[in-house]
DNA sequence: GTCCAGGTTTTTA
DNA sequence: TAAAAACATGGA
């Protein structure tokens, strides 16, 4: 991977392990937009514009200290994609196939607390709506950083919110999953910075306190913005892939990058193989 | 009108 | 315990 500071902007280039559309796409987040084959998203509170081109990815109007303090980290730039696509691929064909559909998405390493809150609405509801619901979200409670972009409402922004308070969101029944997460994460009750440090089974059982947080949620908290990437979220597509691709697996333990193996299979059954 | 959507909780047998 | 049903909303 080759990173290049031109024209006021950053050039990501020489890698197949950075497809803008296949990452931004794959589910893993709801704030990036496609407009004219861009994709623009909020990320820490500013607008990032991520331009696909023949020689790779280029983010224009982002300074080098923006990139090397945000940018980089957030697109997981260090991460090297092809040894751990070597390694979940190793004795495994159906992997391997699933990989080079998927090549090119990256996980973004995401914000504990609005992974949290967005995957909580994401239950029992299709991407758009849940992209309306999260926009609405912050435009109604969240900062204004001006240029039409508002940031994702902190915990403090949202205490003390009633099912009423949160009626124009149309979130349905989720409202009040959405409160329980506000009161267990001021309270203290769940630690969200300790996510990161403390082994996954306890991570997980601790996100699970809140009402309307279940294995799936939890694991896409702790898979999307937590550095948990063991973590292996089983949704109705992942549930239908294992069954056809893998009939006679009992567990759902792919190894210490399970997740990324996850999300190569999550695209492969719902793009390519359409289980 | 019916079905379904990156599930979870509540109810029922 | 395990399997249904309910949950809000909106687009196909």
């Amino acid at each position: 991977m080759k990173i290049s500071f031109i024209d006021g902007g950053v050039l990501i280039s020489e890698t197949k392990d950075f497809d803008v559309a296949r990452s931004c796409e794959c589910g893993q987040c709801f704030r990036f937009y496609e407009k004219d084959g861009d994709y623009v998203g909020v990320v820490q509170n500013k607008a990032v514009t991520l331009s696909p081109r023949a020689d790779g990815c280029f983010m224009p109007n982002v300074s080098k200290e923006d990139f090397e303090a945000i940018l980089r980290p957030y697109f997981d730039l260090d991460r090297d994609y092809d040894a751990i696509v070597s390694e979940i691929t190793k004795d495994d064909d159906v992997m391997r196939n699933a990989c080079l559909y998927g090549r090119g998405i990256r996980l973004f390493r995401q914000d504990t607390w609005e992974t949290l809150i967005s995957f909580i609405i994401s239950q029992n509801n299709n991407i758009p709506r849940i992209k309306g619901i999260i926009s609405r979200l912050c435009a109604m409670l969240g900062s204004d950083m001006g240029n039409g972009i508002f940031a994702f409402p902190t915990p403090k922004q949202m205490q003390n919110l009633t099912a009423d308070d949160l009626a124009p969101l149309r979130a349905g029944f989720r409202a009040k999953y959405i409160i329980d997460a506000v009161k267990k994460v001021n309270s203290g009750e769940v630690d969200l910075k300790a996510l990161p440090l403390i082994p996954y089974p306890e991570a997980k059982a601790s996100l699970m306190k809140i009402c309307g947080v279940g294995p799936k949620v939890a694991d896409c908290v702790l898979l999307f913005s937590a550095s948990h990437l063991e973590a292996f979220p089983v949704d109705v597509w992942i549930k239908r892939a294992l069954k056809t691709l893998y009939p006679q697996r009992e567990d759902t333990d792919f190894g210490r990058y399970g997740g990324i193996a996850q999300q190569y299979l999550f695209v492969y059954a719902r793009k390519q193989i359409k289980l």
